[in-house]
DNA sequence: CACTGCTTGACACTCGGTGACACGAGCGGC
DNA sequence: GCCGCTCGTGTCACCGAGTGTCAAGCAGTG
């Protein structure tokens, strides 16, 4: 898995929160690994370099795959879609928002719990600001692409709505709550995610982290009710 | 427009809740609308019988189209894609959303007010159960087709967020509650139509209109908090 | 050296979607 | 009657995303 917000570097898998080294760095990586590890991260600097400049819809699969010194059919084999070279990333951050609830202990309230787990690819972004601000506007002002952001959303939604039925002991073909309240965390997720992105004063400004706080503050209530419906 | 739920109707625009009449008995329509009624009905009818059948990518535009009697070029003229002839109606029903929250007295709660807006297309769900239950349970088991709902559902949320922020007096890109306030209607509107085209026991068993007061009540002590940071 | 397995490029193909053009039906004016 | 107009449609050519197939290159291994 390469990371997209670090310059050039890959993600050690099973981990979290996941270490970020650089590719050149890994002697633990066979040379076919390190050569398929180059090629991902060629590709998508490439396209993201191209995209930002020229739009997505004016930039097509080819380019991007001369430009970074392959085939169209190669880019295919890392990357599912033309899509995928942006948004790919955001596969692990789901993983890791599921790691992150699963890790909570048991006793914690559902606010509390699922405002740590949304809260940690949100401090990856404010950690890397300068690489991640640009990619997340592309994502959000790009239709096809945004299709794909909200793909992923969904599939979070999902793997929290399983681990928070899991953790309470419902059944979540029953009972409302646990895909309500995991659609709250995702909701919050992408309001601050749209704020933090904004152009002019607002954007950029406030840290993801305090305003993911901001938003649970606001949710608790809902969330930490004794009474399930 | 025409309406995908009941049978052979066409939707009468700029009134909320929509009428729905036949095509056939309308004479206010000139002889060319009613054509162009005709032929939207016969695609999406043979494109639901079709992709019902065989699958959602086992199925090409050309055969809808020639199933239809028309030809591929003119299938495009009517549906900008191949997913909208199955989720074009999406769009009324945002437009009756945003309606109906712009219909509810200032005073009322947001709670309140939110409740009715989401309940005016959930409610025309209901009522045509036998035709709407397989359509929303084959947008919801199609990747593709889920893609184009999240977006539907996307824009619904930002539709209410502008409308609940001129309603309320807020900026939208300062505050934080318009939208998030906005993404729990919508998180509600998905956790019911979900529980509602659930296979099973509690699938279509219970009205999505009272699925929807049981999430809203729910939700209300976070939409109806008087201290809107 | 021969054998094996993996990655890649080249090529052909399907299918969604669009632009251009020509044809015919309906319709008003003369 | 005929003309010219518009509008909807079919045909055709085309682009680009995405896939299957096959042969070539290259590492590792005996």
């Amino acid at each position: 898995m390469s990371c997209l917000l670090c310059h050039e570097c890959a993600l050690v898998p099973g981990k979290a929160p996941r270490y970020h080294r650089l590719v050149s760095n890994r002697p633990d990586l066979s040379l076919a690994q390190r050569k398929r590890q180059l090629v991902a991260t060629e590709l998508t600097e490439a396209a993201l370099q191209l995209l930002a400049l020229n739009g997505f819809d004016a930039v097509t699969v080819d380019e991007i795959a001369t430009t970074a010194g392959v085939s169209k059919r190669t880019f295919f084999r890392y990357f599912a879609s033309k899509e995928d070279v942006v948004v790919q990333f955001l596969a692990d951050m789901g993983a890791d928002m599921r790691a992150g609830l699963a890790a909570r202990p048991a006793e914690e309230r559902p606010s509390e719990a699922l405002l740590h787990a949304v809260s940690v690819p949100l401090t990856v972004c404010g950690d890397h600001a300068e690489r991640a601000l640009p990619v997340v506007r592309l994502i959000l002002r790009t239709p096809a692409l945004l299709a794909r952001f909200l793909e992923h959303e969904a599939r979070w939604r999902e793997e929290l709505t399983e681990e928070l039925a899991e953790r309470l002991g419902l059944d979540p073909a029953v009972e409302l709550y646990p895909r309500l309240a995991a659609g709250m965390a995702i909701a919050a997720f992408d309001t601050v995610l749209h704020r933090w992105s904004a152009e002019g004063d607002a954007g950029g400004a406030e840290d993801p982290t305090a305003l993911i706080g901001r938003a649970f503050a606001l949710l608790a209530p809902a969330l930490d009710r004794e009474a399930v419906s």
